[in-house]
DNA sequence: GTTTTTGCAAAGTATTTGCAAATGG
DNA sequence: CCATTTGCAAATACTTTGCAAAAAC
């Protein structure tokens, strides 16, 4: 299980490393496609899961149907535009009552927050099922 | 474009309108199903999205890959358990900052917020594309 | 050489859509 | 009746998986 080198996956993490603009899987695909003409798209998945476990990359999910990948793994939040679905990333939640309209140079509607961890029960007994993934791993 | 009864809207709405479990379309799918056996999915679906359009169900994302609605369309966040992937209410955002392990019956493991609006390209201009869906509307 | 990674195709979820028939007003 | 809603099947979007071949070490 060791993890070897791979010459798309360094690909892949070139172009993420240095964005701001929370690519999904399809968007990197695209991408490195250029390089790599016959990469496919379950590779740029396995590769962004793995850069992902690996803590290179953390999940942004903003309901829009895609997940979202950031390389800025600290912790902070996300703006989604409705009309052209860009995300934006947001200072930090401390900054949550700032993030309204007269901080943010767009319109804020509203937002949304979800906390994530272990239920009570599931923390006491060893309670199983599949649920697992979760991407924002503080 | 009026709006007409349907008994299966109704059935959807009366299992749904008291919960506070945030269930799938697939999760009233199966309960209202025992009452109206050839309902198809399509259907719940069709009635979710109505029902939201109406104000009376609020779309729920917890980055579990399914949609969950909420009849209580006041404004609160939420807390989903890695584990089980229950999704439970939270209070509101401001209790935000104590939504930590002390004052929370299980463990927090951290959080995320999503903002979202018009960005400032798409306030000034009339910028189109596809995104349009949204379920937490302010 | 053995292990990991890839590409491809197929499968798996979640959700949406087209359309003729059924239902509502 | 005319408009809306339904059930069904097919389509779509996103993501994962099985497997033999290629690449890494």
């Amino acid at each position: 299980m060791a993890v070897k080198y791979s010459r798309q996956r360094e690909a892949i993490w070139d172009y993420i490393k240095g964005r701001k603009d929370h690519p999904t899987a399809d968007m990197v695909y695209t991408y490195v496609k250029k390089a790599f003409p016959n990469i496919s798209l379950a590779t740029v998945y396995r590769n962004l899961v793995l850069l992902t476990e690996m803590g290179k990359l953390r999940t942004v999910y903003v309901g829009d149907g895609t997940v979202h990948f950031d390389p800025d793994v600290s912790d902070h939040d996300h703006f989604i535009c409705k009309k052209c679905g860009k995300v934006i990333d947001v200072p930090d939640y401390f900054e949550r009552a700032k993030a309204d309209n007269e901080s943010f140079p767009g319109r804020v509607d509203g937002s949304f927050t979800v906390f994530y961890g272990l239920c009570e029960k599931c923390l006491a007994k060893g309670n199983e099922k599949p649920y697992e993934s979760n991407g924002s791993d503080t």
